[in-house]
DNA sequence: AAAATTATGTAGTGATAATTATAGAAAAGA
DNA sequence: TCTTTTCTATAATTATCACTACATAATTTT
């Protein structure tokens, strides 16, 4: 049996990209329903009967983003044949996705909620969520680097696995804060002393 | 002749302490006004009467944070008796600011506008500016480090301080999302790596 | 064709938050 | 004392924004 009822007057795939490129340009908090609705092409009613609210539509852009836009850094840490490659290729793919950004720039998993209001707590949250399995997954390739002998068995893993979650924060709040390719490249090699 | 009319009945410095704490903690866009009059113990109208507005209140609260809170960095920056010891000293006293924050942690300088509304631009220029300061103070004492043979000939000064600036930003943030002092700290050794 | 079901558009509703009008209170000057 | 000046408190006002009630349109099922 077919659906029933009239049918959607716009593709909801397409929607949610849109979505995803408004949260992704100015935060979620600055991302007005109005802006959602008018990037698609539809009115309020059509917008809460396909995502339900401004917070779940957030919480399905956050995972189109991670599985599209911004899977370019955990993509290039998989692949690096080194530790040291791995993490410059995921940096410099970070870059990439910060400068890809439509708007204001930055990767959305780090400045899509600052917790300006405080009833964003829980999306807060999730993002946090994601930035420390970020961390984690680098952690994981360090210790496969030294397992593979790129790096010494006295490594600190912990340390320069956050450590690098941190430059990748940084990357995208010079980037927000205007940076260009050329400026963000430059923090790429003074962090990659600490793998020598 | 005296000052005529009804005297203020609190003291507009504790009050303007008050603000850059509340200002501090929540940010520019979370900080309610009922909340900074609360924390004073004054209402709406002493409030507009003494600061005139929450923008101009805040940019007041963001000069008194400069000469006070936040000057640790800038003056260990100047102690430093090496170029390594002085951006050694900058990054940790950036970690004692980022951890003595009332609430929510990290710089006001680097998290109190994030530009959540629209709005806010001009303070989020106003900030964005001052962190441009920072690094032009860094680049300031790499140069008389290179100077003074603590640093060779050959370092690339401009890279190096936005470079740290980076880090404090990402000081900042992580602050922001909980970590402890030893967790701030390990991202610190790391970072002096590119000075070796 | 009629009924059932789902989407859409117009025009609100309700909540929140910055700001202020108005009246009254507390001081100095005449 | 009485006027002038400045501060304070209560209670609006205004704007913004997420969300929705209601009527209507476009489908499928019977």
């Amino acid at each position: 049996m077919a659906i029933r009822g009239r049918p959607r007057g716009f593709d909801r795939d397409l929607a949610l990209q849109k979505i995803m490129e408004v949260f992704w340009a100015k935060g979620y908090e600055a991302a007005q329903l109005n802006e959602l609705t008018a990037a698609i092409g539809i009115t309020p009613p059509s917008f809460y009967a396909a995502f339900g609210s401004k917070e779940s539509a957030f919480r399905e852009a956050v995972n189109l983003y991670v599985a599209s836009a911004g899977s370019g850094p955990m993509h290039a840490l998989d692949a690096g044949e080194t530790a040291q490659q791995a993490i410059r290729a995921m940096l410099l793919a970070s870059i990439d996705v910060a400068l890809r950004a439509p708007q204001s720039s930055g990767c959305l998993l780090i400045l899509g909620v600052m917790n300006c209001q405080p009833e964003t707590g829980p999306l807060y949250d999730l993002l946090k969520g994601m930035r420390k399995e970020t961390v984690e997954r680098v952690r994981a390739r360090l210790r496969r680097g030294v397992a593979d002998g790129d790096l010494p068995q006295t490594t600190d893993i912990p340390t320069l696995a956050s450590y690098y979650g941190a430059i990748m924060q940084a990357i995208s709040m010079q980037a927000r804060d205007g940076a260009t390719r050329q400026e963000l490249e430059a923090l790429v090699g003074p962090s990659l002393a600490a793998l020598q």
